[in-house]
Order: C-alpha cells, then structure tokens, then sequence
DNA sequence: TAAAAATAATTAACGGTGTAAGGTTTATCT
DNA sequence: AGATAAACCTTACACCGTTAATTATTTTTA
C-alpha cells in the first residue's frame, strides 16, 4: 500500500514541476523562446533561481520539455480535427489536417517557432530523442488521412518508403506557406485566400501523380 | 575638389563598419543569431563594445544590417541561377529557381532562420523598411521564371493579383521543406529526393490548375 | 596657424542573464 | 530520535546590452 500514497513531498515536486513549466511556456508565449529565463521563473514562483536546477538541469532541458509539450499540443490539435470515425472522406480530411495545422500554428506562433527552428544556442537537432519521439507522434496523425488515401493502415505508413517521402513533401508544402505567415512575411497579401488555393493545387496533384 | 577625396576619417569609419557587420556575420554562421554579441564583437576586433555604438544604434540595428545583406545575397544566388538570356525553357527556370533557393539554404542554414523568423528579443515584422524592401528584391528575382511563365514583365507582376498568389503559395511550397530541412526534421530521410519529387508535383499543377 | 567644434574612442557602472559552490532548513526513512 | 537525502537559500563568477562621463583625436572654422 506504500505505492498509492503520494508523499507530501513528491506532490509538491510534480506540482512544482508543472507551475515551472506553465510559468516558462508563459514567457513563451509573451516574448518568444529568448524571453524564458530561469531568473524570471523564479521570481514569479517565488523562489530562487537556483533551486530550480532541482528540477531541470539547464535552461536548456527546461526548454526541451516545452518542444515535448508545444509538439504534442499541435498533435492533439490535429487529432480533435480529424476524428477517427470514417464519415468524412479523404479528400476532405485531406483540407481539413492543413487547415487544422495552420489553425494551431496561428494561435500559438511562438509555440510554433519553437518546435520548428533551432534558435538556441547550443542545440543540436535530435538531442535526447524526446524531441524526436514527440514529433513522431505529431507526424503519425498527420499521416492519417495521407495513410487511408492510399489504403495503409497508418502504422504501416513507416515501411511504404514512397509513400512515406510524397507525404513529408506534402507537409512541407503547406508547412512552409504557414512558417512564412506565422512570421508575418505575407501580411501584406490575403494569405488565407494563397493557402486555400495552393492546398487545392497540391492535394490535386497529389491526386494526378500517385502513380499506385 | 572636395567631395572626391575621402577623409582618412571617414575611410577608417567606412572600414571598421564593415568589420563589425563581417564580425556579426561569422558568429552568426558560429552559433546562430543568439551568439551574436556585441562584446564579443569588440573583443575580436580590439576595441571597447560601447565603441560599437558608433556604428550601430543597438544591436537590433546590427542584426536589421545582417537581414537585410543575407536576403540580397539570397537574391544573388537566385540572379546567378536565372541568367537574362532566355536561352533556357520557363519549365527549365521554374525547377532551377527552387533548386538554387534550397542550395543557398543549406549552404548558410544560419542565414536563412535569421530571415525568415523572428527570434530577435523585441523584433516586430516591418520596423524602418530596410528588410522588407530587401525581401520585396529577392522575391523579384524569384518570381521572374513565374512572370514569364504568364506572359507578364516581371515588374507587372505585382499588378496581378490572381498571378501574385499563385506565385506566393508556389513559393511557400517549397520554401517550407526546405525549412524543415534546414532544421534536421527531415535528416531520417534522403531529403534531396523528396524535394525533387515535391517540385515536380507543385509545377505540375501550376500548369493543370493555371486558368488564363 | 590657433582655436573651436565635432567625432571616436575609452573606462566605469547598472541591471540583466545562466550557472556552480557551499551552507541551511526540512521532510522522509531506519 | 537520529541519520539521510532532498530542496532551498545566498553568494559569486562570467557573461550580456546599454548609458554616462571623460579623454584623445581629427576636422573645421576664424
């Protein structure tokens, strides 16, 4: 019965824990990956910022975790839009997960930055493998839609080297009209009107050279 | 007489500009733009860091220079892949382009996440111009296979709305592999050949789906 | 040419950062 | 209750951008 107790001390840890996070994914939120400091978390947690090197080794794990989090939340994003019940078709799935991606990716640009770009300063790309795991995931219910138009069960999609290598094109494709809008390189145009156009002509073509 | 000598001042002031802007630049390509200080700079040139401020109102200023540079040479590189002489097809230009933009990319990884997202502390999208116009020059160069490609002078491209769009999401297309490239998301597979593939798709429907 | 003005550099200092070291309190385990 | 280990503190170091006050140097003016 010693397992189901939760000691006084390890709650108060995990909820400590989880206060550094949300106060470290606030300063994101407000000033972009550059404005988290540990300093600065300590002084609205009310604590030195010391102590919080009992929790996270660097600055840069605290930031790692973020990636983990941020990377999952655009996972979850795009799951809630693409419901696993089969009454939508393809094609529509096939609007709806970029839809979707770019929806997140507006409503949380510096979240999106973050997992996208390495901007800290000494981080090399797949670190831990956290990261990497996370990103999987998000991957794999992107696929989703890209797996059933092909008649794949989307576990399967990893083995399918061709289809797997028109899928990451496609994402790219669409990825990169939202990395320039989430960065403000298209305010000056209508960039909804540019994305739905060009996730017509992509997902057509997607349709013309599937060559199965 | 007196416009055409260049005081000894102004020579050396001319000189230590480009210095320090030459010095920004190799840390950037170092470390990114977080690695780029304003001490260090003095250090590695033997002068004071507030001696720096001759030169620069703020280090947000340096960096504006960087942006602005980086984007003109990313113009270069797409000048020096799309040759006057219209010797080669629109077909050929419209694969050239990309390829030129995506080798300029991972030739200077550093350069490209310094143009194209924010990073920078207290960075908002226009400020005094310098970038956006830089910007505005490269997609000129850019464009100019797409232009042709309608029958347009690349100058009066901006004057076509339906033309520009279809232009900017062409653009996005491939500018977001090529991201994702840049940042290791796409290291676990042959990258090369998914952005191969990817243009021949994206240009494919540009054909099919333009309606003039 | 000598004085005056403008420019460019210096050092010192302020407030900010991540982080390592050492000491002290506090909760848990034996 | 005493031992142990975890969590926290303060101090300190080495960085950072930036401002202020000062000095040296160059150019301009009288």
């Amino acid at each position: 019965m010693e397992e189901a107790v939760e000691s006084r001390r390890i709650r108060h840890r995990r909820e400590l824990h989880g206060s550094i996070v949300d106060e470290a994914l606030h300063q994101l939120r407000e000033g972009g990956v550059s404005a988290i400091s540990l300093r600065g978390i300590g002084r609205s947690l009310g604590m030195s910022a010391p102590a919080i090197y009992t929790y996270f080794p660097s600055l840069t794990d605290l930031i790692t975790e973020l990636i983990v989090r941020c990377t999952l939340s655009l996972a979850d994003a795009l799951r809630h839009a693409l419901p696993d019940s089969p009454d939508s078709s393809v094609e529509r799935q096939l609007r709806d997960a970029p839809q979707a991606y770019r929806q997140w990716a507006l409503a949380h640009r510096r979240e999106f930055n973050l997992i996208f770009f390495d901007q800290i300063i000494g981080y090399s790309a797949p670190e831990s493998g956290e990261t990497v795991s996370a990103q999987s995931e998000m991957l794999h219910v992107l696929a989703r839609p890209f797996a059933e138009l092909h008649g794949y069960e989307p576990a399967d999609l990893l083995s399918r080297d061709d289809v797997l290598d028109e899928f990451l094109g496609w994402w790219g494709s669409f990825h990169g009209l939202i990395a320039l809008e989430v960065n403000h390189h298209l305010d000056w145009r209508n960039s909804e009107r540019i994305f739905h156009r060009q996730i017509e002509a992509i997902n057509g073509a997607l349709r013309g050279v599937s060559g199965d």
